[in-house]
DNA sequence: ACGTTTGTCAAACGAACGATTCAAGAATCC
DNA sequence: GGATTCTTGAATCGTTCGTTTGACAAACGT
């Protein structure tokens, strides 16, 4: 498992953000290398020079933002699980520590808000194939791993149950983010402007709610602390 | 508005079968008129002479399954709508409305269960310009009516809260239909095997427990009637 | 100062794409 | 059965694709 350095300026990392760009915008596979050196205002050869090939290229897109997302996340989950360390984490909390980390990368981003979510959904509804090899393990483990910690604070539901219903909010979190621009300027008044927090909230009581159904709860957890839920 | 014909038989309706086989497994940007032509064992131009061109070929399939399906949709809505005459539906049966006319259309098709649930899905997850432009429309009628007859039964939701969750709703949805077929193979003894049925009876349930999340019910409705809900 | 590395460039490669053409063939109608 | 219309076949059009090449120049180490 080699290091990958990323670069921080010149013209690869120039390249690196045009490519993103234009991913956001139409996806992976409706972008050609000359598409992104047309923009970058750099030769066709360009790519093929400084990435290898044009997989290599969408591989490391990826991965620039997979890989610290994922760390996070698991990171998060840990801190929760510690936290309640043997009782059951509210949903809440556990659908946070898997949502919270897309603001953060948004936040580090130099990039506009909308082109981050963009690329993190059309990422997210990747499938099989069109993943690159090593990548697609990492998401796996990321959903496993979610899986088995709700399974601990939903002890009721059958496997398959659980299975479902986390890939229902899979969904609904990747629709959230291809989506979030064209959503978004129908919000109105950007007054405050923290659409994407409120959006997330929204989201994870959302989501929590869903998963919970037909359940009951403790009434130490019952509705845990989505009152004072600090999105 | 022209009506459409949709061949019964022959090579023309051979292509359009083989067509939304390949659109299902790879997507539509990703399949040329070739692989179609090749695999329906007929001549690269047959697709140009009967559809005139590969866009129109692509509109078609979608055409032919999105219509009756919004047909329906809308039909059911109504009937919802009257069904209750004034007072509010419970979310379960809007949601059920939106929702079974998928099984129909799986029903009805000759085509593999899997295969027009894929295409199904890839269809509700286009956006904008990829769209044939009535279509579009098409869709976002039924999404606006949808979320129309929704707000009847969540009048404590602002808009903005509701088109969200709604959003939520159709992500779910799109992911369950494109995934339908990696998550069904873990669902051990295929014994009565309904499973379509039985997940979109899942999917209900948690949507409208997603939906309902944080809104206190009168008790005629409270709960409706999940318990009895047919699917 | 010189050889090596590193980056950029225009040009071109073969392959695949959607689309068109035109002639031969099948089906249909009077 | 001959004329007309519909359907196929192979060949080819002009593009665009990802990638490769070789020439050229700046930057570097020694």
């Amino acid at each position: 498992m080699r290091e990958i350095k990323f670069p921080q300026s010149g013209p690869k990392r120039r390249l690196l953000d045009v490519a993103e760009a234009l991913f956001a915008e139409r996806g992976f596979e409706a972008v050609s290398v000359r598409d992104i050196t047309n923009r970058a205002k750099a030769n066709v050869a360009a790519v093929n020079y400084h990435f290898g090939s044009r997989e290599q290229l969408i591989a490391l897109v990826i991965i620039r933002h997979l890989s610290p997302l994922t760390e996070e996340r698991m990171a998060r989950l840990e801190t929760v699980e510690k936290k309640w360390a043997g009782k059951a984490p509210p949903l809440e909390e556990i659908i946070d520590a898997m949502v919270r980390p897309l603001l953060g990368a948004v936040r580090k981003s130099e990039l506009p808000e909308n082109q981050t979510c963009k690329v993190m959904g059309r990422i997210f509804a990747l499938q099989g194939e069109e993943f690159p090899q090593e990548t697609e393990t990492q998401m796996q483990n990321s959903i496993n791993r979610f899986i088995r910690v709700l399974s601990r604070s939903l002890p009721s539901l059958t496997g398959e149950e659980l299975h479902w219903r986390t890939h229902f909010v899979l969904g609904g979190l990747i629709h959230m983010l291809l989506r979030q621009d064209l959503l978004q300027r129908t919000s109105q008044g950007n007054s405050g402007m923290p659409t994407l927090e409120a959006t997330l909230g929204r989201f994870i009581r959302f989501a929590a709610a869903g998963l919970r159904e037909g359940v009951e709860m403790d009434a130490s957890e019952k509705k845990g602390p989505q009152a004072t839920f600090d999105f």
